[in-house]
DNA sequence: CACCATATGTCACTCACCGGCATATGCTGA
DNA sequence: TCAGCATATGCCGGTGAGTGACATATGGTG
């Protein structure tokens, strides 16, 4: 299991799941959302992610419901899910900060 | 395309020149610094990675030198590289306090 | 003299993500 | 009327950043 660091998507994902549970689709419309219309999750992306997700127990099946005769499943996040994303969260929380706090003391110019 | 999301590898070799020109081997250092050891940059990924920079135009060679018979390129971040960073470090802030952010309001009265 | 830190580089492989396709329903408008 | 879009789930081949192992070379330390 390679201890590869969360992408963009990934990240979006479980984090529109963050507050309430949702669908697939949903989840992808509320990534779009939350990205400001940048971040777009394929259908690809979506389901092999929530497949991948819920093998690692991040998430779980919340609810199983039959809308229009088709199955619709609903998925939260499980309590290590939610304990990751907060490890996630503040682990870029604080390269961002580094990357700005690094781009402003530039050696150069720097503030104004 | 090419408008994939940066990942942390990536983002933290940047952020390690984001102050002063390095060579490659002090990149990896570097890196490992920032991240509290807990990133270490692999040969593969770093030099992978700063080719990849170079034709993208986000660093550029800053110096080069030979020390004990060997030659040492020091590497600088563009403008465009600066910039790039500065980006991508706002778009992962953002991110991390959209995270922060639900994972506080968990699930209560939101949008269903 | 073995071993490690320093230092740069190659290469086969993996896997998350991409892009396109398939399928099915309900609504809206030309 | 039916073309087209939103809703909704899912598969599959391909791409490319990152991985892990290997190769090579020097200078210092036990």
């Amino acid at each position: 299991m390679t201890d590869r660091a969360m992408q963009e998507p990934t990240l979006l994902l479980l984090t529109a799941l963050a507050d309430v549970p949702r669908h697939g689709y949903a989840i992808a419309r509320e990534v779009e959302s939350i990205s400001g219309g940048r971040v777009k999750l394929r259908t690809g992306t979506l389901y092999g992610a929530l497949e991948r997700l819920l093998q690692q127990g991040l998430i779980e099946v919340h609810k199983e419901e039959i809308v229009d005769s088709r199955l619709r499943r609903t998925y939260t996040l499980t309590a290590p899910g939610r304990a990751a994303l907060a490890v996630e969260a503040e682990r870029i929380a604080a390269t961002a900060r580094e990357a700005t706090r690094r781009l402003g003391i530039t050696g150069k110019a720097a503030t104004a």
